[in-house]
Formats: C-alpha cells, structure tokens, sequence
DNA sequence: GTCTATAGCCAGATAGAC
DNA sequence: GTCTATCTGGCTATAGAC
C-alpha cells in the first residue's frame, strides 16, 4: 500500500512479515495476485465504512458532524491507504464497480432523501445528494494527501498539524451546515 | 507523470519523444536526474499558477469565484499533474520548502488580509487564511481525484461528469462564499 | 511448510561505430 | 549527437533439500 505495486519488492514484504521470499510466493503464487487481494481487502472495508455513515438515521446535520469526527479520524490512524485508494480508483475503476454492486444499498438515495427532509423543514437550501457527498469526503480526504504543501505554507509544525486536524473534526462539519443552511 | 517514477520506462519514454533510448541517457544522465528535472518544471509552474490567484487585488469574493474557475479549469486540462503532484508532495516534501522559499511572497500573509478587510465590511465571518485556502484546494482538486467514486455512485457519464465539472465552477465558489457569509 | 540457491528476465546504463 | 549492440544488476519466480 505504501510503495505501489511497481515500487514494493518481494523480499521488503517477506522481511516485514517474517518470513522468507520463497515461503512468500509459496502462499500468494505471484506479486499481482498478491497486489489484488490487498487490493479487495481495502476496497471491501474502506467504501462501506465512508458511506455507512450516510446511511445512519440521523437527521441531516447530525450526518454531516458524524462523518467529519468519524471520516478524519480513520484516515489520521490509516494514512497509507489513502494514496493507495487515490491511484487505484484512477488505474482499475471497473472493480470498484463489482465492490460497489455486491453491497446492494442506494447510498445516493439515502442522501437524497435526508437532503429533502432537511429541505422541507427550512432547515438547508437544496443540494445534490452526489454534490453534498462529494464536498464532504473532498474536505476531510483532501488535507492529508495535501499536508506538506499545508504545512510549509502555513508553516505548521507536525504538532500544530495533529492539533489543527482535531480541530477540524468540528470546524468542518460546521462549515458545510453553514454553507447549506437556508 | 503518468507513471510515476517506478512504473515508467526509459523505452517508452524514448518512443515517445521519438529517439533511442541511448540519446535519453545521453541529455539527461540517468533515470533519476530526468525524474527530478520533471519535478522542478511542474512544480515551479503548478504551485504559482495556483497561490498567484490568491495574491490578486480582487475582493475575497471575487478571488473565490476566479479561483474555481481557473483552478478547475486547468485541472481539466492536465489531468496526469495532479495524481504527480499529490503523491511527490507526500515522498519528498523538502523540495517543496525550496521552491516556496524561492518565490518570496508572503501567500497566508495576503489571503489574511484579504479576510480581515471582508470581515471589517461586516461581509463574512472570520476563518484562518489557511484553512481557507485548504478547504478551497481540496474542494477543487478531489473531484478529480475521486472521479471514479463519483462516477460510479452517482451512475454518471463521463459527457455528464464534464457537464458537472463544468458547473462546479460555479456552485463551489457559492459553496465556500455561503459557508463564510454572515 | 519453510528454507537456500539459482534460474531467467527485464530494464537502466554504457561502449563504440558512424 | 544519434544509433545498435551489449553489459550489469536486481527482481520475480522456481527447484529442490529438509
């Protein structure tokens, strides 16, 4: 997950698991093959897991701090799949697809329907379900694959970055109420 | 930048840019030392391009507009640059720092002013520079990143997905001006 | 099942003619 | 400067002993 398929070797990954290069092959017959089972694992357990929490039967605003406390402090204690996720949608889409299909659940839907309940209490303007979605997993995904360039213009420690992170968890959930909110 | 530095090929490379293989090593040394050119040149362009918005003598609300425009934009039209630039920011941030310190211009400094001075109009409500700045970025990038997601959640075309994009230019900038708006 | 040793291949880099 | 041919090292994968 770290390295990429091209850049990982054989002998880091056995040394890793303790083990050695040939016991490696024995178990996962080829690098690809191994490459594509990390590949399922993560795709099976991050998607359900970001969207779970759009799925939940609280109400819209409720959503919304949920899924910034939860959504940010998953990715704080697993940086490295989020680069992994990032190149592999982009290199493989069509398996995402298969994940996706499997799960049987209209997430899309789901949202929509919070956005119009939310809606006809005068509570947010209308938004697309996709567009509310998107913007939600931009913010929280976006300042770790962009932190070095966060931290050396702010001039950031990596101490202050932990902090500021935390503090996100809540001022990002209000920025997005804030923006939809009538 | 497709590829990266591990999945490219001198080969191909040269195939591309239609001569030998030999006369690729023989301008730029090695693999390495035409890597690291690539690097400087898309940085030194991209990270100007980008903060240069920010710097304009336009009112903050205007710099927002203009921002998702030109940002989108360009990502648009050089989609391989932004899987390069977020996954070299993370493996060598150091070169970052150099390039910044370069340029000379106090970014955060002039996006805080710009806030303050909307703040005294009584326009918006204060947030600091950088995250500002950081949720305008991730706002504009993601969408690219995460297309397939996207995509797939949403069963979008890809003639619809530009649609979209396009209209993004717009409803972003109203996004983050809501968010802000007292 | 696990190891050491090695086969076989591929890609970066160089030699040397033109 | 540009090419073809070749060297060299490193990596995946396998053979075969235990």
């Amino acid at each position: 997950m770290e390295k990429g398929l091209d850049g990982a070797r054989m002998q880091e990954i056995a040394d890793e698991a303790g083990m050695s290069k040939a016991s490696l092959h024995y178990y996962y017959r080829s690098k690809q093959h191994l490459f594509d089972g990390i590949y399922m694992q993560v795709f099976s357990d991050v998607l359900p897991r970001i969207f779970g929490i759009f799925m939940s039967d609280l109400p819209l605003c409720e959503i919304i701090r949920n899924f910034f406390e939860m959504h940010i402090e998953f990715l704080k204690q697993n940086p490295s799949i989020l680069m992994f996720v990032m190149k592999e949608i982009n290199r493989v889409p069509h398996l995402l697809e298969k994940i996706l299909a499997e799960k049987d659940v209209d997430i899309l839907g789901a949202v929509n329907a919070k956005v119009q309940e939310a809606v006809d209490r005068g509570e947010v303007r209308p938004i697309r379900g996709e567009e509310l979605m998107l913007n939600m997993v931009s913010l929280s995904i976006f300042q770790f694959a962009g932190a070095p360039i966060f931290k050396t213009i702010g001039g950031i420690s990596d101490e202050d970055f932990d902090k500021l992170i935390e503090e996100r968890k809540k001022t990002l959930a209000e920025f997005v109420i804030s923006a939809i909110k009538r």
